[in-house]
DNA sequence: AAGTGTGAAAAGTTTCACAGCG
DNA sequence: CGCTGTGAAACTTTTCACACTT
């Protein structure tokens, strides 16, 4: 189960790496204030977490903060900013421009946060063309020479089900790292590409449970 | 941090909570198929996880297995049912009827999974209107009588992320008891109330980290 | 023989509490 | 004195391994 070939960043928490996330975009609101330094009891405050835990979080990249006064604002976004790997704007594609994907193309929220959506690919390109999406929508057979030739690492999936594992392995073939995946099924892949899951129906369902 | 007012049904994990919602698609699957017996094994593979963790996830509701031979589909399907309280079709409202929220109403996604988007809410309802929406969009200040009228628990969360804990606390205030919340923002509810996270720039932020 | 149910061990994560620095 | 950095404790969740049932 290990990967002797990835020189593993470990011992950290996934759950970590998804905060930093939340930390940054409280840093940005902070800089966009003109906040220079604040401390872990403030800024944890803001991310929803209990001080102690942000401190650890922090602590595991090294340290960053001032005894007695705590964190320098702009510091901390850089080291974070970096860590993430979001000193580029990353170009990401979208594959499967169906119901849900069209959706995302004329949503641009990825966007906003420094995510270039560069391509969408369909079966069926025309049909989408007409409805408001701006985003290119090329045909699905398109899709490898785009990637290699782009250099894409990261991919939205949004294929209806019954084709999410068979895209998927052509977008890993193809040298796609990160999958975003909003298929409700796990895929299968191999364990240098990481697969994240949202899955909308599920999270409703989950809420069901905790209604009385 | 207890809740004494609750009779909470404690002791299980909320990522148990999670698994069940796929295993119950999982066990629909073999019903379509005709299958009336299924292995912790074969389960477990379909739903992404290890035998173990199924039978234990299971056991915190109950006994449904013979040993030697496997579960009963539809004893388990109908107990993740009604453990879930999907016994009956839920109203969900969308509030918020901007990017995201009209493309979630067009994207009929939660309806497939036996949820019902009975209406959406909007503080101007007919920018949406033209856009093929075909989910009645009103405007925001009717929110309060339809939650109560209409007897609705969940909602679904997509306004700007300055007014989400505005908007919330009026559902709050309503009657709301889950809310699935799209804005990248802590909101601050009572514990009565279960918020769910769907925050797609911060999952792709997080891919961003693990590819190289 | 096949496969569940489960206590106990392991792994992972969060919280505490306090030493130590500015 | 205030606030970080961190080892150790507490808690949560997963995995193991095996007794037990059909």
């Amino acid at each position: 189960m290990e990967s002797p070939d990835k020189p593993d960043k470990v011992d950290i928490p996934k759950k970590a790496i998804y905060r930093l996330s939340i930390y940054f975009r409280c840093l940005q609101k902070l800089i966009a204030n003109g906040v220079s330094t604040v401390s872990s009891t403030t800024l944890a405050r803001a991310a929803g977490v209990k001080p102690a835990q942000l401190r650890k979080d922090l602590a595991y990249f090294g340290q960053f903060g001032t005894r007695g006064l705590g964190y320098p604002v702009d510091v901390l976004a850089t080291m974070i900013r970096e860590t993430l790997g979001r000193e580029h704007l990353q170009p990401v594609i979208l594959v499967g421009a169906g119901n849900l994907g069209s959706a995302l193309l004329r949503y641009h929220g990825f966007e906003k946060e420094g995510f270039e959506v560069v391509a969408a690919f369909d079966a069926n390109p025309e049909s989408t063309r007409a409805r408001g999406v701006t985003i290119p929508v090329y045909p699905d057979s398109d899709l490898e020479t785009f990637v290699a030739t782009h250099s894409v690492k990261l991919a939205i999936l949004c294929v209806p089900v019954e084709f999410a594992q068979a895209v998927v392995n052509r977008l890993v073939a193809a040298g796609i790292q990160g999958v975003l995946n909003f298929s409700p099924i796990m895929l299968e892949v191999t364990p240098d590409v990481t697969v994240n899951n949202v899955d909308l129906a599920l999270e409703l369902e989950h809420l069901s449970y905790f209604i009385r």
